[in-house]
DNA sequence: ATTAAACTTGAACAATCGTTCAAATTCAAA
DNA sequence: TTTGAATTTGAACGATTGTTCAAGTTTAAT
């Protein structure tokens, strides 16, 4: 097993965790879907937990380098911050569920592995931190940008994500939640 | 086993998998925590699915006796509203999660269980159009109001408050958030 | 062609899963 | 006290869980 087909295979196993959870997904599962034997899976990438972890890492890894990335190409800070926010909310490659797998693995998990909660709850708070930053530059640059503390406001923002993606898994259609993106950055981080 | 006992046991139950989650809430599990034997926990409340949908239905009912009753005796609607949130992000009985019992359950089950879903997704549908309710009643009394649709703006409350408590599960101090709540309604709500 | 290291295979393990049901027990009416 | 129905019990079922490891296969250097 390459290096490349090594990456490929985790991909796929966190797609798997992301769709069913980690109670709900059997090693047969895994085996299954990269198309490996059960010990070739153990020698690759270790028990459940480690890919799991595996998995973690790899979400978190690509979420920040999207919305950094995402940040620095826009017109102002403010419509950087907005096309961040549209990219968590709506991610352009394939995914399994609306709901980030960084949020899904605490709520299922936080009363059964610290470890694992831990590590996706780093994630997390990376990603609040680079919010954090963008929204520190939309009050440099906009004179009417709320007072409030910018720790607060971040928080505020994230909250919002992680709910709106929520709505989307309780049947809001993609329109409706997309149309109130905008409007909903603004009312929060502007005055 | 009478009515009450009967009740005192979902609630147990309900509790139990509100904690763990449904795939890693074992019928032996439950079996300890009820102090009941195998077969008398099938006699009495069916299978594992069937125990599950009861404990949906008695925290459904719960929650929105809870923020129906509350915000009848408040001194306005701007004020009832935030109570009914409040009362949302920290209900007073014990919880096992900051996370909502409904939202969790749909985490978990969307791609798992479409039934156990639907009666998920069907609470969370009741407290929104509870909110939409008191929200109209806010902009009935508040001249201030915002003139967004209400549908939307209860969309806006209600995803705001899966994310709040969330946050609660990501670390957030319950002091912190619950210093938002009400700046954070008003701002949504009111101009 | 030989060899040793590295990898892959899949049958098998003990543990645990949701669930059943005949037997034992409790209960209430006569 | 007797009787029949209702409830409770817990051993047991087949299926599935995460994981192991001896045996088989591939790989690459000599």
């Amino acid at each position: 097993m390459n290096e490349t087909s090594r990456a490929v295979a985790i991909e796929k196993a966190m797609l798997l965790f992301w769709k069913n959870g980690y109670a709900a997904t059997t090693m047969r599962d895994i085996q299954r879907c990269l198309d490996m034997r059960p010990g070739s899976v153990y020698s690759a990438f270790g028990g459940k937990d480690e890919l799991y972890e595996k998995s973690l890492r790899l979400y978190s890894d690509m979420v920040l380098t999207n919305i950094c990335g995402n940040f620095e190409v826009a017109s102002s800070a403010i419509e950087g911050l907005i096309q961040s926010v549209n990219f968590i909310i709506f991610p352009n490659n394939y995914r399994p569920s609306h709901i980030c797998f960084l949020v899904k693995s605490v709520t299922e998990l936080e009363s059964a592995s610290p470890y694992l909660t831990g590590i996706a709850l780093n994630g997390l708070e990376f990603v609040r931190v680079e919010l954090e930053r963008q929204i520190e530059q939309v009050i440099k640059e906009d004179k009417n940008a709320q007072k409030q503390d910018k720790t607060e406001l971040s928080i505020l923002v994230q909250s919002q994500i992680i709910g709106l993606k929520t709505m989307l898994s309780l049947g809001c259609s993609e329109a409706q939640i997309g149309g109130m993106v905008s409007g909903m950055i603004r009312k929060i981080v502007l005055s």
